[in-house]
RNA sequence: GGGGGUAUAGCCUAUCGGUUAGGCGCUUGUCUGUAAAACAAGUUUAGAAUGGUUCGACUCCAUUUGCCCCUA
C-alpha cells in the first residue's frame, strides 16, 4: 500500500512517516521539493542521520544545489522509487509538503518531452501580448491564466512549441485520476496560531546552528543563482547581504508562515478525486489503516 | 533651561484647503517542467488632544502632550 502524508511544513510529518513506516514495514519516499538537495542541511527540516538509519530514506539529500531539477524529473525519480518498493514488498511512505510533487507523483500527470525552442520574440512581448499570442495558440489554456502571470503564459506556450500539442490538449488526455488503487492520503491537521509558533521557534533554531553561515556558504561554492537556494531560509540571506541577523531571522518566519499558508490553500484545493484524511498524529493514522485493512 | 523638528490604520511611507491614498501585514484564491516558485482577489472609513481661521481642515494658526535633534 502507498500512504501519503503530507501537511504544511512544521507539522511534524517526518517524524510521523518514522512512526507508520515503523508499524507497517514501510520505507519512506520524500516529496518535498528543496529536502532532495544535498548541502542544504540546516534550512530544509531534512530528517537527521539517526533516522536515515531507523528507517529507509529515499530521494532525500541526493541532488547537488546547482543542478537543474524540476517537477519532471521528480515524478520519474519518484515512479521508480515506488515501483521498487512495490516490487521489494515493502509499504511506500510518501511525505512531504510540496503539492505539486505529490500530485504528479501519483496523479496520471504526463509531460510531452522537452526540446530546445526559441522563446526570445515571447520574451519581448508585454504581459497583453503575450496573453494574446498563447489566445492563438490555445484559447482554453489563455482563458484560464491571468495576464500578468508571464511564467505559466511563457510555459503554455513553449509546450506548444515543444511538441505541436498545446497544454489543454495534453491535460485532457489525463482522467487527472490517481494511479494507485491501494492509497490512503492523510493530511496533517495543526491549529494555525500553534502552527505558527512552532515554525517561527524553528526558524530561531535553525539560525542558532548557522543557517546565515550555511547560505553565505553555498553562494560562494555554487553561486547564487541556483534554483535551490530560492528556498526560504537562504534567499532571505542572499537577497538581504547587509541585514543583521535577527531581522534575517524576522523575514524567514514571516516568509515560512506565508508558505504553510499556501500549503493549505493547495490542500483545500488540489487534490481531486481521493479521499482526504485529517489526523493529529501517527496514532490516528494507525487507527485508521488498521479499521479499513481489517476489512 | 533655550532653540528647532515631528505626530497619518497593526507597521512603514505619500499627497492634498473639498475627490478611491500606496506598500507591508492579514484573509481568500489560481495552480501539470522554477512550486519553499509565479500570479490574482478581498481587507481595516487613518490623521496625538483641545481650541481657532474657513462655506468646508488630515492639511493653515495657537496651546497642550509624546517623541527626535541641536545647545548651555
Amino acid at each position: 500500500m502507498i500512504i501519503v502524508i503530507t501537511g504544511p511544513t512544521c507539522s511534524s510529518k517526518s517524524k510521523i512517516a518514522i512512526d507508520i513506516a515503523k508499524r507497517y514495514n514501510g520505507e519512506i519516499v520524500n516529496a518535498d521539493a528543496f529536502q532532495i538537495y544535498k548541502e542544504l542541511d540546516i534550512g530544509t527540516a531534512k530528517p537527521s542521520s539517526y533516522d536515515y538509519r531507523i528507517v529507509p530514506h529515499h530521494l532525500y539529500d541526493f541532488v547537488l544545489p546547482n543542478a537543474k531539477y524540476s517537477i519532471f524529473n521528480y515524478q520519474n525519480d519518484a515512479r521508480i522509487c515506488i515501483s521498487s518498493l512495490i516490487k521489494k514488498k515493502k509499504n511506500v511512505i510518501l511525505v512531504g509538503g510540496s503539492g505539486l510533487y505529490i500530485k504528479a507523483a501519483i496523479y496520471d500527470f504526463k509531460f510531452n518531452k522537452k526540446k530546445p525552442v526559441d522563446l526570445k520574440e515571447f520574451e519581448k512581448m508585454d504581459n497583453q501580448s503575450l496573453h494574446d499570442a498563447l489566445k492563438k495558440i490555445d484559447q482554453e489554456t489563455a482563458n484560464k491564466t491571468h495576464v500578468n502571470n508571464r511564467r505559466r503564459l511563457l510555459r503554455a506556450i513553449a509546450i506548444f512549441l515543444e511538441n505541436n500539442e498545446t497544454k489543454s490538449e495534453l491535460e485532457k488526455k489525463q482522467k487527472h485520476e490517481v494511479i494507485y488503487k491501494d492509497i490512503y492520503f492523510f493530511v496533517v491537521k495543526i491549529n494555525r496560531n500553534e502552527l505558527y509558533k512552532k515554525i517561527k521557534e524553528r526558524a530561531k533554531k535553525m539560525v542558532d546552528k548557522g543557517l546565515v553561515q550555511e547560505a553565505r556558504m553555498l553562494v560562494k561554492k555554487y553561486g547564487k543563482d541556483n534554483n535551490s537556494l530560492k528556498a526560504i531560509g537562504y534567499r532571505e540571506v542572499i537577497e538581504n547581504p547587509n541585514l543583521a541577523d535577527d531581522k534575517v531571522l524576522e523575514l524567514i518566519q514571516k516568509n515560512t508562515c506565508h508558505y504553510a499558508k499556501k500549503q493549505l490553500v493547495f490542500i483545500r484545493h488540489q487534490y481531486k478525486n481521493v479521499d482526504i484524511n485529517f489526523v493529529r498524529d501517527a496514532q490516528e493514522i494507525i487507527d485508521f489503516i488498521d479499521k479499513h485493512e481489517s476489512f
